[in-house]
DNA sequence: CTGAAAGCGCTAACAT
DNA sequence: ATGTTAGCGCTTTCAG
């Protein structure tokens, strides 16, 4: 049975030694006689020593934790992203602190506040819904605590982030639409303070170019990305004297929000009405039909946040910040292709 | 701007005083005059100063951390549950190190390791799928670190744990499915040496006596709980001379696999086959069929699982271990029940 | 009412 | 080759 935990101290006493040759010792310093080293490893080993990271914090100033703010825990999009966080976090011997937003301003503020509290070695951030106001970031900058966006990104001039090619994938899935023989595209977009909202209406609008259509206010509704205010828009655009034939979804949850709507009118999807979302969460291959949307890189997306965190934790000077614009990748499903009548 | 971080010693040198007037101060000490103390308060507010968890946890080993190890991190399930650990964890002051065993006992032995190195307060821990050795919980336990397990448990005779009702969740709704008119039920099981998969089969043979069915070995199916083996075993079943007319799948990661099996088949659920599950994740609802399934309280379970860590931290005395039974929901969806024809 | 000093566990500069 | 000392930021006796 071990004691509860183990000092360098322990260990010096037990060998009538010094604490700083068991010190010494433990990380091979090249002065201690290899007799010596041998004995105090093999106490240090048999007691489980393993080194007080807070002492080692304490004396170089780093807790080798770095904290992340997400928007929610449970989705498929952030938790797989907290996942690939997690992994380079732990290849490169670091702790995740993982806090949650719920999607709220203020909330945000008091994640950063206990992050700082906690000494964190650097952040990562992906912004709430509400957040349209960046002075909470203005300590984390200002101390240059080494910080990444994800996804919901600001200030991309002073911090790094990681995002993806929205406009480029709401263009793409846009013309898949047009493609498949729609003529009247709705676009249900989300609040336009946020970069990921803008960027995508702005691909649709591309989009409506890049066929020859023209742009109808009336197609576009705003949401606030909730089911319930989904429904709420959705029922509007349904109800429009010409309805649209198909309708593009901000995200899948917007989506699935639409679909539950449409299937209540009776309409059939794809046949009645086209239906396409963006960010590919793992339910869109098993609701009926099939929804097509814009695959995200989730875990590779955290990886690259992590590692460009991990970077900026471990070098010198403050680098230069980077944008990282990971690829998206359009996955038709049933949902956009009208079923050939009978063979 | 603020200094990068304050320290107690910033302050005193600023007002002239002693680092333990201001700290004192800070803390409301009455020793303190009324006037320095609103002196103090002023710098280390404008200064915003928060004490350095660091050396506050140095001096009276304590880190205010909670380390919790799931088997993924990227299911409702488990997202959710995290969600209510943080939530208790962050009104009660502690942080929570996430950590994930990714279903692998070698690597849930390696988060325990090293939570323990950086010297959580307290553990909460889900079993990995692997899980049928204990023994790298003896140092938490010998060394009476707080300790909670959740869902998938051992040692409940010296570890406080928080479960669900399994047996009797598995009775009920292997119950229903009878009721629903199924005569040859079949279940699809998990590994025997989890107390999950060992206390749903069990429900399900309790339910069969209770229905005057006979236990019909060949109507069982152990799956490791990946899509790939119960869509194995699933083809099993359906290609049995006279195959089953409802499947129970232990939870509802494999219902979503035999369903997919049983639709590739182009046979009907619920007509031709029923299907039912355990642990309702979130698209339980939005499959087609929407499927039957038993609902967890999950946050509820992070939450009662976060209470009981706390409680055993501010301990003085390691209290008895308890066992929380939590209660589950049958929820009947479209997959058990057969559509009535024709008006 | 306030200050000085010790100590939590560790490292690194400075002795010996 | 090994020991001593100071200090990271904080709390807590113990002194004044």
């Amino acid at each position: 049975m071990t004691r509860k935990h183990i000092s360098l101290k322990d260990i010096a006493a037990e060998l009538n030694v010094s604490i700083s040759t068991v010190s010494r010792a433990l990380k091979n310093h090249p002065d201690i006689s290899p007799e010596l080293a041998d004995k105090i490893k093999t106490v240090a080993n048999a007691w489980n020593y393993s080194p007080n990271p807070l002492a080692k914090g304490l004396l170089n100033q780093k807790t080798m934790t770095l904290g992340v703010v997400v928007p929610d825990l449970v989705t498929y999009f952030y938790s797989s992203i907290i996942s690939g966080i997690e992994q380079v976090a732990r290849e490169n011997g670091y702790f995740i602190l993982i806090t949650s937003s719920y999607e709220s301003l203020e909330k945000e503020q008091e994640c950063v506040k206990n992050l700082l509290a906690s000494r964190v070695d650097g952040m990562i951030i992906c912004l709430s819904k509400e957040t349209n106001d960046y002075i909470h970031f203005d300590t984390i900058i200002d101390n240059e605590i080494p910080l990444v966006f994800f996804d919901r990104v600001c200030r991309t001039s002073e911090v790094s982030s990681v995002v993806v090619n929205n406009r480029e994938a709401a263009r793409q899935i846009t013309n898949h639409l047009f493609q498949s023989g729609a003529k009247r595209i709705a676009h249900i977009a989300g609040p336009q303070h946020l970069n990921i909202a803008k960027e995508r209406f702005e691909g649709y609008k591309m989009a409506l170019t890049d066929n020859g259509l023209n742009y109808n206010p009336e197609l576009v509704e705003f949401s606030d990305m909730t089911s319930e205010d989904t429904t709420l828009v959705t029922r509007r655009l349904l109800s429009l004297p010409n309805p649209p034939d198909a309708i593009f979804g901000i995200n899948d949850v917007v989506a699935f929000a639409v679909m539950k709507e449409i299937k209540k009118q009776k309409k059939n999807i794809p046949n009645d009405i086209m239906l396409v979302g963006i960010t590919d969460e793992f339910h869109a291959t098993i609701v009926d039909p099939p929804l097509t949307s814009v695959m995200h890189p989730t875990f590779e997306i955290g990886q690259e946040a992590a590692r460009l965190l991990v970077e900026q934790c471990i070098a010198k000077e403050k680098p230069q910040p980077v944008q990282v614009v990971m690829d998206t990748t359009l996955v038709v499903r049933e949902s956009s292709v009208k079923k050939l009548l009978a063979k």
